[in-house]
DNA sequence: GGCCAGTTTCTTTTT
DNA sequence: GAAACTGGCC
């Protein structure tokens, strides 16, 4: 019966048999977390305890689901009892349980982002605030953040601090706007995010019904992985089920401070940190061996992740003795670094026979994957881009999902803004306007607002007849399952008339993702998947589909023998690996973001980023980065990441690249500890406004000799022009002292031809 | 009220 | 470069 125990080293052993009292497991990258988490749970089920007295809380849905398929290997059918999930998903569904109880519909909506932002422009601008000081991602934030730690919109207007930063800003009326927010989205039975977990507290804090009691007695084993991605409030939960008078805590928590990376989320370090004062009794155990990459990768890491501030002290080993050096990619140009990446998977393809799915591109902004999947295409490699959700953003996505919101909250405002006039039926913006205005000042939901006579003749009966066809999909949803009643919408909506008037490409798209889509809903209510296996519950209703999607954040859909090379940002990569990894963009401003370049904390989160990314590869890992890119519209030049300097030199295949070009006649090299400072006109990511006179020459034209003249570095002397056609390198020596000599790839220069 | 085209703005990561 | 916004016109 143990001999799972057999698989596991000394550390992870005890990680998994100390199953009483609170438990920390320190985990570096690849050092078998998972393994400790299945395993304790399952030894947990083999020394009696149920598995629905198990609640193990994840970072992703697809950590969940492979956690409880790993249990039920080792314990059998009854791993799939275990409560596994994310935060977001098992609290939204312990509130539609009790949703009553804290004044909410159990078909409550959940507001995603684009929601909650165009509820609080809404908001901003019917205060008649000005929207340039109200920016509604920042405003957004804001709430979220005081959501994540506890402060209420009355606490907030309290709060000298905030209020004195807003003040200071010029965003005194911030608090107003957390106050109306909050007021509408409970008017609209509909969570933003943070509700979800700020309701959950409030649920287990007021304790109506002892409910608080019900859920620590049936959760005796509380586990939480990836904890330093916690914030304040999924911590308090926490400890709203483990921590009070005679509990036994059984808690453990497992996680790196090294791997932190969400910190801009709310997430706190400090959780991890102060664990110990919370739970005097704990034990300590941390895995430091790593199972996944070969040496170089993993000093290369270590020494990137020393240079980090503040951290738990740990330092991650290997056992392998041998493997191969980190090859470093520098291209002149985006475009290049993607085909030059392509061009090395190929190469690595062949030569150690790996599949598509061994290998990883990762990058910092979602943005950067255009270049890459050109090249892939190009080269017939398949590929995928995992994350961005971008199939559930979709227009005609959304409106359906709408729809179907309405069918069971139609107080859901926001779900009302999208699709009161989609298809056309004639009531627009000013009377949109009006109903909110209402809906704002008398505190109702748009829905209620609605029937309020102060509409002309015409807005009242468009209004009457919109109100009825949504209130005969509310009937409906009585008795039809999900799919039935998507299908039923769609086409009594008019948007299957709507969408069928458009033949081309676009339409025809449009319509091939209803029919994914409706193939979605069909599959979620015929599925046997054990959701929540409550008694009360209907596993398949029409708001659990709801809310599933809604929370839904990795590609679920990931098919098991789908064998793609994977596009993601770094973040996405998080608890992955992958034979080999390329990352890529290694460029300041960009890894690390210019986000982060004025705050040091920041700029650690950034590192700890990097060493999450780095850290994915077991045997192959490469790095690139470009001396050009073209974005936001414009062309940029960066210097090679400050993080390239923090690897050792040895662990490069070819080190002499990491050796910065003059580009701006700084060097950062550790070497010298010298940090100039940078002429304004060489910054970065900037360009010198353009002299009146200054007129970009067809680059066709370029040839040596001639005098040119560059927007950035100024004139000089073209010494050499070589490489065909498209990529046509010219070697220019400029004259300013900063900018001497550079190689300029012509088809992105733009240089003005003076002679 | 609806539509188009031109203009402006803002660029991160995600439950 | 894309999305969001604006203004002008039917």
């Amino acid at each position: 019966m143990n001999d799972y125990l057999d698989q596991l080293n000394d550390v992870q052993r005890q990680a998994v048999t100390n199953v009483d009292g609170p438990v920390m497991v320190i985990a570096g990258p690849g050092s078998g977390k998972t393994r400790v988490l299945t395993f304790r749970i399952a030894h947990l089920i083999n020394s009696g305890v149920e598995p629905r007295q198990v609640l193990s809380l994840t970072f992703t849905n697809k950590a969940a689901r492979e956690m409880k398929d790993r249990i039920s290997r080792v314990v059998g059918k009854g791993g799939n009892y275990v409560w596994a999930g994310t935060f977001h998903s098992l609290f939204s569904r312990i509130l539609r349980i009790e949703a009553e109880k804290i004044g909410y519909p159990a078909t409550f909506s959940i507001y995603d982002t684009d929601d909650s932002k165009a509820l609080i422009k809404d908001i901003i601008s019917r205060m008649g605030l000005d929207k340039s000081k109200y920016p509604p991602g920042l405003v957004l934030n804001r709430i979220s953040n005081a959501k994540s730690n506890l402060i209420t919109w009355k606490a907030y207007g309290g709060n000298a601090e905030l209020v004195s930063r807003d003040q200071s800003e010029g965003r005194p009326d911030m608090y107003k706007i957390y106050q109306k927010y909050v007021i509408r989205c409970q008017k609209s039975g509909a969570m933003d995010f943070d509700d979800l977990l700020l309701n959950t507290f409030r649920l287990f804090y007021e304790n109506k019904d002892n409910v608080v009691a019900k859920y620590r007695e049936r959760f005796k084993y509380v586990l939480v992985d990836e904890f330093q991605d916690t914030n304040f409030l999924q911590y308090a939960i926490v400890k709203q089920l483990t921590r009070y008078k005679g509990s036994s805590q059984n808690i453990c928590i497992v996680g790196d401070d090294a791997q932190s990376i969400y910190a801009f989320r709310g997430a706190t370090i400090s959780n991890i940190l102060d664990f110990k004062k919370d739970y005097p009794s704990l034990k300590v155990f941390k895995l430091e061996q790593n199972y996944r990459s070969t040496p170089h990768i993993v000093a290369a890491a270590n020494s990137v992740i020393s240079n980090n501030r503040s951290q738990i002290k740990k330092e991650i080993w290997t056992e392998y003795s041998s493997g191969n050096k980190i090859a470093l990619v520098k291209a002149l140009s985006d475009a290049e670094e993607a085909r030059r990446v392509a061009g090395l998977i190929v190469e690595q393809k062949n030569r150690h026979h790996y599949a598509n799915k061994d290998i990883a591109i990762l990058y910092r902004t979602n943005a950067q994957s255009r270049a890459f999947e050109e090249q892939l295409r190009r080269h017939d490699i398949p590929y995928r881009i995992y994350g961005g959700m971008s199939f559930y953003q979709r227009k005609e996505v959304k409106d359906l999902m709408a729809y179907l919101r309405l069918s069971i909250n139609p107080a859901d405002d926001e779900a009302i803004r999208r699709i009161i006039n989609y298809p056309r039926r004639g009531i627009g913006k000013t009377t949109l306007d009006k109903i909110m205005t209402i809906a704002t000042s008398e505190e109702l939901s748009a829905w209620e607002a609605m029937d309020r006579e102060i509409f002309n003749s015409r807005t009242t009966n468009l209004l009457k007849k919109f109100k009825g066809l949504i209130a005969s999909f509310v009937e409906k949803a009585q008795t039809m399952n999900a799919y039935d009643l998507a299908l039923h919408i769609y086409k009594k909506s008019g948007m299957d008339a709507d969408l069928s008037k458009d033949n081309s490409i676009e339409g025809l798209s449009r319509r091939e993702n209803i029919t994914s889509l409706l193939d979605g809903i069909k599959e979620f209510i015929d599925s046997d998947e054990l959701l929540t296996n409550d008694p009360d519950m209907d596993e398949r209703s029409i708001s659990e589909y709801l809310q599933s999607v809604a929370l839904i954040t990795d590609f679920d859909s990931e098919d098991g023998d789908d064998d793609h090379v994977l596009l993601m940002s770094a973040h996405a990569s998080k608890g992955l690996e992958f034979k080999s990894v390329f990352v890529v963009g290694l460029e300041e401003n960009l890894f690390p973001s210019f986000m982060a370049k004025d705050s040091p904390s920041s700029m650690d989160e950034e590192r700890r980023l990097f060493y999450v990314a780095i850290t994915r590869a077991m045997e192959h890992l490469t790095l690139s980065y470009s001396n050009s890119r073209y974005q936001y519209g414009s062309m940029r030049f960066n210097d090679p990441s400050r993080f390239l300097d923090e690897i050792e030199p040895d662990h490069f295949q070819n080190p002499e690249l990491v050796v910065k070009e003059p580009v701006t006649g700084s060097d950062r090299s550790k070497v010298s500890g010298v940090f100039p400072k940078r002429k304004p006109a060489s910054k970065p990511g900037t360009t010198r406004p353009a002299p009146a006179d200054f007129k970009v020459s067809d680059p066709a034209r370029v040839a040596a000799g001639m005098r040119v003249r560059h927007l950035r570095f100024g004139e000089g002397e073209v010494l050499a022009v070589e490489g065909g056609a498209e990529n046509r390198i010219a070697t220019i020596q400029f004259e300013e002292v900063d900018n001497p000599k550079k190689k300029i790839m012509l088809k992105y220069a733009r240089l003005q031809i003076l002679d």
